[in-house]
DNA sequence: ACAAAAGTGTTCTTTGTACACCCATGT
DNA sequence: ACATGGGTGTACAAAGAACACTTTTGT
């Protein structure tokens, strides 16, 4: 009902979006998050939408600084690649970092489309993955094995996000995003060696990260009850969210609820 | 006459445009290439305009792979950016390098604006500036020196095209853009130690250059005239078009205008 | 005791740079 | 001769990483 066209300009203008892509690493392998489209071009994409813009007198209030609208409105590129992560996948992220614009006329067949790609670590554990209103399901795939994509620049895109993080002066902080709210050194060295595709000597990546770790060591003994146990020493616990430098996706989650 | 509002869209869709932040180094100086604003917000501003998509019909079509109209069609967003460099500013550059995408809702006070980024290198030799239809006038600025701005990201986007440009993991092949047609090693030299903004080794700096000049050495000791002569060794001449990664601006205005 | 984790010290390589000193080539 | 350009060799510094080895701490 209604679907009239009610928004009219002098120009054309094209459509703008932000596609996002969402790692985590688990079960030895880098994984990125896919949605399974409901409505034309069907398949699996990039969980993504529209930026939520508002009429003209809304914008342009907006504009002079006056309080943006609580509802269907997106201040930031990056606020719509949270929105649309929450709604479509129903996914909060930490840090975001954005790629680039792609725009080619072709890269859609619905017509012409401008997106902001964005790309982001988490850890399974503090997500439940669920498939919102335009998404018919929601997987982890390994990126190795990826299936056909219906939009094919996202393939391109994952390509560019992976090679940013694989080719990197990325600093080492960033990785914590795909730790859990509470995770061991060695699993860090494990997780960082997936997700840079390469492998690094234990020692050299520990001197690196200690500093960040400085502060979040979990000092309670019971609470080793996660860590491995064996006729050993038991690893430390390291609190993400006491580590510098670490987004703790659950802060942002409680930020954007209230 | 006619500024009608004639194309209709279900949704509220925000312009979009390309914004380009074109350095050049002359006078011992980093500058910039700025226009005056003919609308509002009047002022000093980087050159750019809006992606020119074509109607729906006309966008559907190039999506399937038709071939795009000739007039008043961006196919991608570089397009874009070179078009309204040559059409607002009368400059035509080699390569361009996306900074990225803009958006934030208050960041121009006409109302909604998605703005990419764009910075390139070229030489004054090669370009005679001239402002086009939107602008009142066009002028290189000393970045050390900037004019208030009209938009007030753009003065971010000018640190950022700047960072970028210091903070080195740049090749320096790209630093040949900011060459004339035919230059010497101790010109570049000291144009690199300008647009990076720091001191640099004379022979550190050719080590790394050479290689890409093997190839462009202007053999003929007529075309010496413009160097700089004197009781001593003239130096040699290079032929910008003929070294190994630079984008020749002659190659791409003449690609143009076929 | 054993095994994994944690921590330390050393070496190696790479990369970029400075620096010193050569030769080349014009007036 | 002399001033500038061109070129080479060496040394130095920092960063990152490998490698070897020790210590810790549980079962």
């Amino acid at each position: 009902m209604m679907s009239d066209e009610r928004h009219c300009y002098a120009f054309a203008r094209p459509s703008v979006t932000t596609d996002i892509a969402v790692f985590t690493v688990d079960n030895a392998q880098l994984q990125i998050l896919l949605i399974e489209r409901k409505e034309a071009p069907t398949g699996w994409a990039l969980p993504g939408g529209f930026l939520q813009v508002g009429d003209r007198r809304t914008e342009l209030a907006v504009a002079r600084g006056e309080p943006p609208p609580k509802q269907n409105f997106d201040f930031s590129l990056e606020d719509c690649a949270r929105r649309e992560l929450r709604e479509e996948a129903g996914v909060s992220v930490g840090a975001l970092h954005q790629l680039g614009a792609f725009g080619d006329a072709n890269r859609d067949v619905r017509g012409r489309y401008v997106t902001v790609a964005y790309w982001a670590f988490v850890h399974k554990s503090q997500h439940r993955p669920k498939a919102g209103s335009d998404a018919k399901s929601v997987r982890w795939c390994q990126v190795s094995t990826l299936p056909g994509l219906a939009f094919h620049d996202h393939a391109y895109i994952i390509e560019q996000a992976r090679g940013s993080i694989a080719s990197q002066h990325l600093d080492t902080a960033l990785f914590l995003d795909l730790m859990p709210q509470r995770f061991t050194y060695p699993e860090f060295h494990r997780t960082y060696q997936i997700a840079t595709h390469r492998t690094i000597d234990r020692s050299s990546l520990h001197r690196r990260v200690l500093p960040l770790l400085r502060d979040a060591v979990i000092e309670d003994a019971r609470s080793h009850l996660a860590a491995p146990r064996g006729a050993h020493r038991p690893p430390t616990m390291y609190d993400k969210a006491r580590a510098v430098g670490a987004t703790a996706a659950g802060a942002v989650a409680a930020r954007t609820r209230s």
